[in-house]
DNA sequence: CATCATAATGCAACTCAGTTGCAATGTCAA
DNA sequence: TTGACATTGCAACTGAGTTGCATTATGATG
């Protein structure tokens, strides 16, 4: 292609950094933390910075191809943007987390609220937090 | 009282900085990070250090007198906890925030989610982000 | 293929929220 | 009033995230 595709951003370069933090968001589809994605990165004999990880992560979510959630740990996160909207299950006490779809629910109550309140909603978080099968 | 009440909660005792702060939080009818707090404080007249206000925030919540809140913005935020249970519009261009009630939804939906995934969901987080009235 | 502008990287130093150890102070029951 | 012990303040620390800058890598162009 040629000039189109213009986008605000620069067209991003095909580093190693770049390929494999893709990858490993698209593989384990699940939020990671910089450090977890750092360690995830090492076990593929990937060494990346952790400044080169924060900057790669701000530009894939400039550009739609991941998603930042938040966890309420102070830590950011984020996953891959492919599949469906969804939430989370955060176990709490082994940590590990599933996803939920709530199909038209949300939509729902924004609207709704939207009338009410008069409030322009253009985002929202909504994860759970509780105990998973194994553990509870 | 002599050796019972071991306890893992004694009783708050009655300080300076608990009182304020319990004041602020419950007149201030939203959630405040530990900066906006001291300088609610400060303009009470009452100078209170961090340390002190984390360590009273946590007992608060520990006893149920106030809830956390986050904005994903990696702040910490304390509201007092008397009112009903509500979540938050948060307006992104001027950061007011007003709340919202959702009568029973949630609840429906967690109780759908248990029966599905047989996940045991103690907690949740929902907050709006958007453009209140004056924003949009 | 060689050149070159510029994007991406790494590093060190920094910011900022939150925590911890410890000595000093305040509270309150006896 | 006293004394046990909870609370406070301070300084030093941790850990996530950011920034400036010099270096390296990418990929478009000739």
């Amino acid at each position: 292609m040629t000039a189109l595709m213009n986008r605000s951003a620069t067209a991003p370069k095909e580093t190693k950094a770049h390929r494999a933090i893709l990858r490993v968001l698209e593989e384990d589809h699940a939020p990671l933390a910089e450090t977890e994605l750092r360690s995830r990165l090492l076990q593929r004999g990937v060494r990346v910075n952790k400044t080169t990880i924060y900057r790669q992560l701000a530009g894939l979510k400039e550009r739609g191809a991941v998603k930042e959630v938040d966890f309420g740990d102070g830590k950011k996160r984020f996953e891959s943007n492919d599949g469906e909207h969804h939430h989370h299950l955060v176990c709490t006490k082994c940590k590990s987390v599933d996803e939920v779809q709530l199909p038209g629910e949300l939509v729902r109550l924004e609207k709704a609220i939207s009338k009410n309140k008069k409030f322009k909603i253009l985002d929202h978080a909504l994860e759970f937090f509780g105990l998973c099968v194994n553990c509870k």
